[in-house]
DNA sequence: TTTTGTACCTATAGTTACTATAGATATTAG
DNA sequence: CTAATATCTATAGTAACTATAGGTACAAAA
């Protein structure tokens, strides 16, 4: 059996985190030591290194629920779990292209700037008017 | 004399974020009317669209609050804002690297999904197994 | 076996940048 | 003047944690 702290140690998840994810009923209560602790078995380990990783892959905690409900049925059909992983996929793309869109003109305003006083800066006039921008964020 | 609503139109920023800037003391509480509701001024049209601007391109509330302060100061040089918008760049830049690389995780896994039954899905199979991942997310 | 140091417990509040709600008052158009 | 809309304050909720306080359990050394 594991303490929490052995479990955060060989999940990564920090002790408030699985403490968290017991609330959020992520996780379920685990077995408790005579003097109240928490005792984790291999299922509880494997549950939440899976949790982690999808955390990690940025997967929202009600998309990773309903993944974890998913895999409890084995026989079921897997169309919603690629349902929710191309979702997520669809969604970081959007992401990642609104960033790209924030960065150029970013460069686009650090460019400017020469290194003059605040009132004839590039950065302060660009962030002041965004008719100067190249798109439309 | 605009009214909060007027310079929510005005702007794009909505009634209780408006109020809210006022609490987090990014812009200065305006005069009142007879009745105490709040009457702007173009100052604070101003400095609400240069807020409104700032966020659009993802400038933290902190970041914001000092480019402000900054432009108070006309004849300073203008170093620190510049510094302010180079950072931002760079953590953008770094996000935006990160997104791609879960991206390819996130394509590699989606594409190793056959619609078979859940229990040889590879989209659960990837997130039990990290070891399945090109990189190190 | 006792001490000591770390780990653990619960409950609560703080983080970021808002958004939503409720119940009361002000303003404005007809 | 009345009705509709806008505004007011205060409080709570959002996502996913993180930090703190005050107290208890456990494990290894003395
Ligand atoms: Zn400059
Ligand atoms: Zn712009
Ligand atoms: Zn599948
Ligand atoms: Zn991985």
């Amino acid at each position: 059996m594991l303490s929490i702290g052995d479990l955060s140690r060989k999940t990564g998840v920090k002790v408030p985190t699985i403490r968290y994810y017991e609330q959020m009923k992520l996780v379920t209560a685990p077995e408790r030591s005579e003097g109240n602790q928490r005792r984790y078995s291999i299922v509880e380990l494997e549950r939440l290194t899976f949790i982690k990783h999808a955390r990690d892959l940025g997967l929202k905690i009600d998309a990773i629920r309903e993944l974890l409900d998913l895999s409890a049925h084995p026989e079921q059909p897997c169309a919603d779990a690629n349902r929710i992983a191309e979702d997520h996929l669809a969604a970081t793309r959007d992401r990642i292209a609104q960033l790209q869109r924030l960065e150029a003109e970013l460069v686009r305003i650090t460019e400017g700037c020469h290194g003059d006083s605040i009132k004839d800066c590039y950065v302060i006039q660009s962030l002041s008017d965004h008719a100067l921008c190249q798109d439309g964020h």
